[in-house]
DNA sequence: TTGTAGGCGTTATCAA
DNA sequence: TTGATAACGCCTACAA
């Protein structure tokens, strides 16, 4: 490479990293000179000599088979924000993922550490100092000394729900709950949200019940109708998927009962806003991954680039609500 | 490191990769410092030396939002067989995959390259010569000279579902066909399967009908019901998601609809087998990741560890049809 | 503006 | 069974 140049290697790595001045004509010779022999720098060369290797590992676990749809979107995300930042990905989805996130981390193979699918007892999240490099979570674990968190505010998603239907007069909301698998194995972000719910409800006097998902199918739906006919109901809120919650809508609509009259709906789901719920007037905050990712990026490459100290930190966005007719 | 364990540089190396024997107590001595240092081989040397990275690029670009959940499916599963097999993924999501590709594979980042979600026209595929590194799609493109290709063998799915509904003396298929925007962007398999249908059902002299995906909402499945029931459809053949095709068969069911007296189903879609349609009886040939990322592992792990040719290979797996009673 | 040389951590070769 | 040493390709301080 550099002797086809005619010039030494040193050129050669200057022309590339462009840290000192360079004749034109000498750069026109090195970039030609590489391009006739595909010649790109050597990665691993590369990573011995600089601090920064430019890879970033994201660990998502797989934990739930049924869970795979809501946050591949979330990765999918981050490593796009990644790329964009200069990082390139390094997938990570053994079960159990603190080996493999040292194994990276040590071998000074990942510049830093992103956590997705946070549990409450989040093992990955505990044993974070132990990676030796920047780490931050998209959630909200419960240790979370050793890392960065960003997540949205669901203990303000839950109050902001109640509020809203508690000054629209009603006091007898429904929580549609998710998975009872997402329960079982403590999914972070639907505890706090939950929880909160039942601390606000409670304080402002209401009558908060819960049905499972599993009472959302059509041969269980007669009882929130029932629930909401004979006024024991006044309102959901929903965090199951768009797609179901229109099932409901339509067949408690089918059944006569009108939206808000007879019942308000919130919807907090993930995914973009959904369409189908905007055209039918229903209320939400959705769970986008976008500007999370954005922010953990953010976040994760100024700890990287500039040594800034993240552990500890705890960023909570507050959540968007788009309020519609519903309510 | 090798002063601690008073052992040389090559002692410690060869107890790390195992590839000379090493006296027991040895090998104590080295791990033990090892553990006491927190030390593991650094990563970018280790590339430099040997040949093999030990990392893949899995190329799954962005094309298209509503896309994302079926082929998250793949490139998580992908992941994971990877890890099994000793390699780390490292995901590529930028629109324009060649450049990244090339990227990671000249700079010897990467040992080998597997592309997701391809369309007929890929260039990812065209390009694939350009990588110098062993390269291998799950799917079928057009241009499929230089890489190898694995994919469920769709021309015999169009053509199984035919035949089937042929063999009940079915004579007039309808197919629910899946998001349009997926043909607009002339995703391979789909286009693949659907001129299969239309070849055998023109052989067979039956008359294929299409439903574009929108006239499965409540509001036009009323078209589809009077089909059937006026006799001009006998048969459906769905690639929708097994909830929607859930919804028209509940739709049509209550209608007075009886399957399969009055109409065949045959169900062809994503996902791994769909309980719900099991519990329905609904017959299905599933797209499950598992399989053809396994087959795609094992023969781009061949093919970067044993150094087989595998550029023109095309491995097509024939479809699993559950036949239940819906036919 | 460009070249020379030393060192990064690992592995392969050769010697003990 | 183990040790010493020379590469690998890149970066950078220093010399020209």
């Amino acid at each position: 490479m550099a002797r086809l140049a005619k010039v030494s290697v040193s050129t050669v790595s200057y022309a590339f990293s462009g840290k000192r001045p360079i004749r034109p004509q000498t750069y026109e010779r090195v970039m030609n000179a590489a391009k006739e022999l595909d010649y790109a720098p050597n990665a691993g060369a590369r990573m011995m000599r600089s601090e920064h290797k430019n890879i970033v590992a994201l660990s998502a676990p797989l934990r739930l088979k049924q869970n795979k749809e809501s946050y591949a979107d979330y990765f999918i995300e981050m490593a796009r924000q990644e790329h964009e930042r200069g990082y390139d990905s390094l997938l990570l989805t053994a079960e159990n993922g603190v080996e493999d996130i040292r194994r990276v981390t040590r071998s000074n193979l990942a510049d830093g550490v992103i956590l997705m699918d946070i549990v409450d007892d989040d093992i990955r999240a505990a044993q974070a100092a132990t990676y030796g490099r920047p780490c931050i979570a998209i959630g909200l674990p419960r240790h979370h000394s050793d890392l960065a968190c960003v997540d949205l505010d669901f203990e303000l998603m839950g109050r902001m729900a109640i509020e809203t239907l508690h000054d629209k007069g009603r006091t007898s909301p429904i929580f549609l709950k998710g998975p009872r698998k997402e329960y079982e194995r403590r999914s972070s972000y639907r505890l706090i949200m939950r929880n909160s719910m039942h601390t606000w409800a409670k304080r402002y006097g209401m009558h908060l019940t819960e049905a499972e998902q599993s009472t959302i199918r059509e041969d269980c739906i007669e009882q929130t109708y029932e629930s909401i006919r004979d006024r024991r109901v006044d309102s959901i809120i929903s965090e199951v998927r768009p797609i179901q919650l229109l099932g409901v809508v339509r067949a408690l609509q089918s059944r006569g009962i009108v939206i808000p009259d007879d019942v308000s709906v919130i919807s907090c789901a993930a995914g973009t806003p959904s369409s189908s719920l905007e055209h039918l007037g229903i209320s939400e905050m959705p769970l986008t991954p976008q500007p999370l990712c954005a922010a953990a990026c953010d976040i994760l490459t100024g700890a990287i680039e500039q040594g800034q100290q993240i552990a500890g930190l705890v960023s909570l966005r507050k959540p968007t609500f788009y309020k519609r007719t519903s309510v």
